[in-house]
DNA sequence: ATTCGGACGGCC
DNA sequence: GCCGTCCGAATT
């Protein structure tokens, strides 16, 4: 008997299974899937037994060290989807199995949890069905049919805003067609959020959470359920995707925009990708829901890939908070600096004035701290330290420089001012503000070192950064977003979709317009991010975005790869890229403040699978040959 | 003739 | 990646 095993060696041009024997006594315990020891090359190694055989191509084989758990860790449908994807990505396969199957902890194993008999609930009221072709979605999962949609969840405080309760009744009506479900969300807190939901419609003994936030032995133990055909629905965080659940009926994902879904360990496979490559081998449904929407999923829909599931553009404002815009005050250089302390143009006091008299108010800003990026009133250059830092006002209000901590007391611009004021105002100066202006208001901030989790429907100023914002309870009766401008004018292609996925979260936690809830947005009006918000539009946002990129040659129309190093090496990645066609190059140029090189290069879409490939030989041959300068390299990074 | 080192290729 | 082997240069 032959065990094929894909062995963890930690070198690309040994992506492949080797043959090793297996033990007379071993022949019923060594099943494919299992995890196992091995020597390679004089050491002992780490593996998964993929497959098992009569007979094999080598003629002196090594036998098996040892089986290490009988449990059938990676199944047949796992290899093909983690070979994929380390196909898709240029990676290898263990490279792919070290994010898909957590460490073992064999106390989980020891653990037996019987199996529960599940009792198919009736289909009930769900926030899908108010959506036009909800409720044919909802009909369609539970005959056992696979639908792929994109759910644009409308920003409003009620059962349409949902999210969690919507995909609850999605993972209901599949698990009613006798099917298992996965689903995955940004953080630990969104998981406890979906799991509220769900365990309301399905049976709480099938539904398991999986994520690292409770430990290794937590993790395996979830992962196990799954594995052993005990759970049914399977929650979690990005790894979740890769659950062996038994016949998957469903992959749902919440915010897959979201930057904490990116995984940050090579071949860096994204979510959305493995999602379709899982979707496509398992004939799963597919459900992508989020407040907005990304040029990914975009690009998925107009390719007919994904359906839409949104309301009607007249109705999709229906029950959201009115949106206005205020201008931001203008800080021309001849006022005077103290008039703009503040950036809380006149209409934001209004707004938060108004809005405590009937409930809690919300105030989105968009950096932590108290104040940075200090420039001087008169010419308008940056204040900077001796050392060349910059300065950041401390809790004290003392003002210091970033980098060497001197205080910026006795500064003098080369103009001969000796004034400063701030560009940038973090949450905290904010709270400072605010507390200031509203006495007889509570003034509470929530950031990710100290998030919220809620407040009551009392009136009280809630002082946010983006992703912390506290639900009120009822809604907020306002709420006030900041410094979009300054949000917007971050160096990256992204902000706008960041912007509008950031924005577009705050409207279902304030109230309905009907009822007074009101959203002010201060910045630019004419921006698009801003106009796509104010019209509750992010479909038409996405659709903009995508021909933007389309036009620039950027993904999605486009493939790419990264190469970071010396200047040699890159003029030898350069060489082999040349040599596979359809491939365009950007550089090598030397980066800022580096004595590294970047080399870009890029594929139209169609030839991104034949790029991986080549990327994935190109890796291969110098980690067996002679390797001429050092270079690092990423496909599809993340702008 | 002997020893040392670095390059190369195989690893089941 | 690591280890073994093979070849060439340096050393006795």
């Amino acid at each position: 008997m032959i065990a094929q095993v894909y062995v963890d060696v930690g070198v690309p041009h040994l992506d492949r299974p080797f043959d090793y024997l297996v033990p007379e006594e071993w022949h019923e315990r060594a099943r494919a899937g299992t995890r196992v020891k091995v020597r390679f090359s004089g050491r002992s190694l780490p593996g998964f037994i993929v497959g098992l055989a009569d007979e094999s191509d080598v003629d002196t084989l090594v036998p098996l060290s040892a089986i290490v758990s009988d449990e059938v860790v990676m199944p047949a449908s796992s290899v093909a989807l983690i070979r994929a994807v380390a196909d898709h990505c240029a990676g290898a396969f263990m490279d792919v199995a070290r994010l898909a199957i957590p460490p073992r902890a064999a106390r989980a194993e020891a653990a037996t949890m019987g199996e529960v008999e599940s009792s198919p609930r009736e289909s009930q009221p769900c926030p899908i069905d108010l959506y036009p072709a909800g409720t044919a979605l909802r009909t369609a999962l539970r005959s056992g049919a696979s639908p792929r949609v994109t759910w644009t969840v409308a920003g409003v405080c009620g059962p349409a805003g949902d999210w969690a309760d919507g995909l609850a009744g999605l993972i209901g009506d599949t698990l009613a067609s006798g099917r298992s479900a996965i689903l995955v969300v940004p953080d630990a807190r969104d998981v406890q959020t979906a799991r509220a939901a769900v365990t309301r419609v399905v049976e709480p003994a099938h539904v398991v959470t999986l994520s690292a936030d409770k430990g290794p032995q937590a993790r395996y133990r979830a992962f196990l359920a799954g594995a052993r055909g005990h759970a049914r629905v399977v929650i979690g965080t990005r790894a979740t995707v890769y659950a062996p659940v038994h016949d998957l009926g469903l992959i749902a994902v919440w915010e897959e925009a979201d930057s904490s879904l990116a995984e940050p360990h090579f071949p860096y496979p994204s979510l959305r990708d493995v999602v379709a490559i899982r979707a496509s081998q398992t004939r799963a449904a597919v459900v992508f829901a989020s407040y907005s929407r990304s040029t990914e999923i975009q690009n998925w829909v107009d390719k007919a890939w994904l359906h839409e599931v949104a309301m009607p553009s007249g109705q999709a404002s229906y029950g959201a908070p009115l949106v206005r815009i205020a201008s931001q005050v203008d800080r021309s250089l001849d006022r005077d600096p103290a008039a703009h302390t503040s950036r809380l143009p006149h209409d934001a006091f209004t707004v938060i004035q108004k809005g405590v008299a009937s409930g809690p108010v919300l105030v989105w800003v968009p950096w932590v701290g108290h104040r940075r990026n200090f420039l001087c009133p008169r010419c308008g250059e940056v204040a900077r330290c001796s050392c060349g830092g910059g300065f950041e006002e401390r809790s004290s209000g003392a003002v210091c420089c970033q980098v060497c901590a001197r205080p910026a007391a006795g500064w003098r611009c080369s103009c001969g001012s000796t004034r400063w004021w701030a560009v940038t105002t973090g949450s905290a100066r904010t709270a400072d503000e605010l507390a200031t202006s509203f006495r007889t208001i509570p003034v509470l901030r929530s950031d990710s070192t100290h998030p919220v989790d809620g407040v009551g429907a009392e009136p009280c100023i809630v002082i946010s950064t983006p992703g912390c914002e506290p639900h009120a309870e009822g809604g907020y009766a306002a709420a006030v977003i900041l410094d979009a401008s300054g949000f917007l004018s971050r160096p990256d292609i992204r902000v706008g979709e960041e912007a509008v996925r950031r924005w577009m979260s705050v409207m279902p936690l304030v109230r309905s317009g009907r009822d007074g809830g009101t959203v002010l947005i201060v910045g630019p009006p004419q921006d698009r991010a801003v106009q796509a918000v104010v019209r509750q539009d992010p479909a038409g946002f996405a659709r903009r975005e995508l021909q933007d990129r389309q036009e620039a040659g950027f993904p999605p129309s486009t493939r790419m790869a990264t190469f970071t190093g010396d200047e040699a090496a890159l003029t030898n990645a350069a060489t082999q890229l040349t040599g596979y066609g359809y491939v365009e190059l950007i550089g090598p140029v030397q980066e800022i403040d580096s004595d590294d090189f970047r080399l870009i290069a890029r594929v139209p879409a169609n030839r991104g699978e034949d790029f991986a490939r080549h990327l994935g030989e190109m890796a291969a041959k110098r980690s067996q040959g002679k390797k001429s300068g050092t270079y690092t390299w990423r496909l599809d990074p993340v702008w």
